[in-house]
DNA sequence: AGTGTATCCTGCAGGC
DNA sequence: TGCCTGCAGGATACAC
C-alpha cells in the first residue's frame, strides 16, 4: 500500500480540493469496501460537511460535522481522486469503488484496483478505540529513542516483522521498513530484542529519516501508488534495497538479497547488513 | 508470543 | 498468442 508518506501525500493534496465541501450523495459501486451496509453507510454521511483531513498510521481521516469521520485505509492499491470534472490520463478512475458527490458538483473517488482498501463511517467514540491500538506516530517529535528500544526490548520477533506491526509503531509498511534497516545497518532477521540501544538510535533516526524524505518526494511509486491529482511519487528513485535484490548495493557495491520472511519479501545488502547468526 | 499459512482481489511480468 | 506461476506499498484469522 501506500504507506505513511504516500498517506501523508494524499491527505496535503486532498484538504485544500475538499475542505469546506458538504456530501450530497454517496455512490457505493462496490460494497465489499465498506464494513457496513451501503445502506446504512450513506445516511451517515449524507449531507455533512468536511471540516479537516488527516493521516493515523496509514489511514486517510476525513472529518464530518456531527461528531464522525470517515475512515479509509487504502490498502494495496487504493487512490483517493478528486475533480471537478473527469480528469484524464493516470489520475482517472480505473476502478471506482466509493464515489462521493459534493453539493457543489465536485467529486471524490476511492479507487481500488484489489479492493483490500476499506471505507467507514464512525463516530468519535468508534474512531477513538480503533485509534488506541495503533503504537506511536514515528514523525511526532515526542517520539525518542528510548522509547524504540525499549518497546524492542519486549519482544522475540525479527525486527523487520516488529516495524510492520502497526500496534509496535504506526505508519511503516514493507518499503520503508527494508530502507530504514539498511541505513541503520541492522538485518531484518535480527530478533528485535537483540537490538541494542546505539542500533535503536540509529534505527529512529532512519525511520525518521526515511519517512521525511519519502514525504518530500511525494511518497514512492512502484506500480500502483498515485497522489490525489494522480501523479507518481519520487522516492523510488532514492531506494537503497527494497525491490533490488540481484542489483549491488548502492553503498559497498555486494549483491542485494531477498529473504521471505512472514509471507513478505525483506531485502538487505549481506555486507552493510550483518546476518544475525 | 510468534510464525507460517491462507484469505480477501486484480493485474502484470516472465517462462514455456 | 495463450497458459501458467509468482509476485505486489496491507491486514486479519487460523492452527500450531
Amino acid at each position: 500500500m501506500p504507506e505513511l508518506p504516500e498517506a501523508e501525500t494524499i491527505v496535503r493534496g486532498l484538504r485544500p480540493a475538499i475542505v469546506g465541501l458538504t456530501i450530497a450523495q454517496a455512490e457505493v459501486l462496490k460494497p465489499d469496501i465498506l464494513r457496513e451496509s451501503k445502506r446504512s453507510f450513506g445516511p451517515k454521511v449524507r449531507g455533512r460537511t468536511i471540516e479537516s483531513v488527516d493521516r493515523r498510521a496509514k489511514n486517510v481521516l476525513i472529518r464530518l460535522d456531527g461528531e464522525r469521520r470517515i475512515a479509509i485505509n487504502l490498502g494495496m492499491t487504493g487512490k483517493l481522486l478528486p475533480f471537478p470534472r473527469p480528469p484524464r490520463g493516470s489520475g482517472r478512475p480505473t476502478h471506482p469503488a466509493v464515489r462521493f458527490r459534493f453539493t457543489d458538483g465536485s467529486i471524490l473517488v476511492f479507487d481500488d484496483t484489489r479492493r483490500f482498501g476499506t471505507v467507514e463511517c464512525l463516530s468519535d467514540e468508534e474512531w477513538q478505540v480503533r485509534e488506541a491500538r495503533f503504537g506511536p506516530e514515528p514523525l511526532d517529535p515526542k517520539y525518542a529513542p528510548a522509547a524504540l528500544y525499549e518497546a524492542l526490548a519486549q519482544s522475540r520477533s525479527p525486527v523487520r516483522s516488529w516495524l510492520l506491526d502497526q500496534r509496535k509503531i504506526a505508519g511503516v509498511g514493507n518499503i520503508y521498513a527494508a530502507e530504514a534497516l539498511f541505513l541503520s545497518g541492522i538485518h531484518p532477521l535480527r530478533e528485535a530484542r537483540a537490538v541494542t540501544p546505539a542500533e535503536a538510535t540509529r534505527l529512529h533516526q532512519a525511520i525518521r529519516d526515511v519517512l521525511s524524505d519519502a514525504i518530500d518526494e511525494g511518497g514512492t511509486t512502484i506500480r500502483d501508488y498515485r497522489n490525489a491529482i494522480g501523479g507518481e511519487g519520487g522516492y523510488a528513485r532514492l531506494l537503497f534495497v527494497y525491490g533490488r535484490d540481484g542489483e549491488a548495493c548502492r553503498r559497498c557495491g555486494s549483491d542485494i538479497e531477498r529473504v521471505v520472511l512472514s509471507n513478505r519479501s525483506a531485502f538487505f545488502c549481506p555486507l552493510c547488513q550483518p546476518s544475525p547468526a
